[in-house]
DNA sequence: TATTGTTATACTCTATAACTATA
DNA sequence: TATAGTTATAGAGTATAACAATA
C-alpha cells in the first residue's frame, strides 16, 4: 500500500488551485470523462486504468501495478486476466526472475489506449473561457507541476506522460 | 443519462493542459486521494461524491442527483439509504410535488464533508515546484475555468465550489 | 399517462485468505 | 523463509426490471 502524500503544508494560493481541480474532475462537465473513456473502448474503468499504466516496450511487473495502484495483488491478477481477454496485454516471462510476469502492451491494446485517451484528453466546454495565451499559460504551469511528480515518472517510460 | 460533452475543437495548448491535469489525477501522486478521502470518514467513494454534492441548506431531489451523476434512480436510494444510516444526510419533504424527495446534509454530514474535503484538497507535493507567483497564476486560470463550468454551480449554491 | 422513488435481483468490481512455485 | 502470482470466496458497488404513489 502507497503511503499517502499528505504534508499539510502549502502556500494558500497552491491550496485553493488544487481544490479548483479537484472539482473540475469529481464534480464538473468532465465528472464522468474517464467512465465514458472506459466505455469508448468496452472495458471497465479498472481495466483503463491498467491499460494507461502500460506500453508495447517495457514489461511492467504484475508486482509494481499492485504496489502503484495500492491494491490488492489478487486484483491486478483479475485485472491481467482481462486485459488478456480483450487482447489488450500479455504476460511475459522476466529474464531472470521466474516468479515475476512482466505485463506489455499488445499493438491491439496500444490501439484501445489511444482511442480510450482520445476521449479522456478532450478538454471540456469551459476551458473555451481562456483565451489562447491563458490557456498556453495552464499548460506550462501544469506541466511543470506534472514533470515533479515522481509517481507519474517512476518506472515506466512510455507511460501516460508520452505525448498522443 | 447526462450526455457527454465531447466537442473536438480546442487549442492544441488547451488540450495538453486538460491532459497533463488528467495524468495527475489518474496516475500522479494524488491517484488514490478520492479513496483516501473517502476512507477518512469511513464511506465508500460513492457515498463522498453524493456528500460532496449536497448541502445543510438546499435539499436537491434524487432525480437530480441522479441526473448529475448519470446514473441509474435506483442506484441513488441506495446511495441515500447509506447516507442515512450514517447519519450524514436525511430526507425531507418536497413542498409542492409530493412525489419527490429533497435530500439536505445533516450538521454531522456537514462535519464529515469538511474531514474528507480536508484531505481531498490536500495538494501534492509536486505542487512544491511552483513559486507563489505561479501558483496565484494557475489557482486563478483554474478559478475562470471553473466558473465557466455549469454543471459545476447547476442546482446547489453551497456546493463544492464554495470556499472552505 | 408520465414521473419520482423503491424493491428485488443480478452482474461487476475489489479485497481477504489460503495456496503454489520460485528465490 | 520471503516473495510473485493464482484461486476461491465474499463483500461492496452499480445496473435493469417491475412496482407503488403521486402528478
Amino acid at each position: 500500500m502507497t503511503t499517502p502524500t499528505l504534508r499539510g503544508v502549502a502556500t494558500k494560493a497552491g491550496r485553493d488551485a488544487w481544490r479548483t481541480l479537484t472539482e473540475l474532475f469529481f464534480d464538473g462537465e468532465a465528472q464522468n470523462r474517464f467512465h465514458q473513456a472506459s466505455a469508448s473502448i468496452g472495458v471497465s474503468p479498472g481495466l483503463l486504468k491498467g491499460l494507461i499504466h502500460l506500453d508495447t516496450v517495457t514489461g511492467v511487473p504484475m508486482r509494481d501495478l499492485a504496489d502503484h495502484f495500492g491494491c490488492d495483488a489478487s486484483y491486478v491478477t483479475t485485472l491481467v486476466d482481462g486485459l488478456e481477454e480483450h487482447g489488450f496485454a500479455r504476460r511475459d516471462a522476466h529474464p531472470t526472475d521466474r516468479r515475476v510476469k512482466a505485463i506489455v502492451l499488445t499493438e491491439h491494446g496500444e490501439r484501445a489506449r489511444a482511442t480510450a485517451m482520445a476521449v479522456l484528453f478532450e478538454p471540456p466546454a469551459c476551458f473555451d473561457v481562456l483565451s489562447t495565451a491563458e490557456q498556453r499559460q495552464l499548460r506550462d504551469l501544469l506541466a511543470k507541476v506534472a514533470a515533479a511528480d515522481t509517481t507519474l515518472h517512476e518506472a515506466v517510460p512510455h507511460g501516460l506522460a508520452a505525448p498522443a
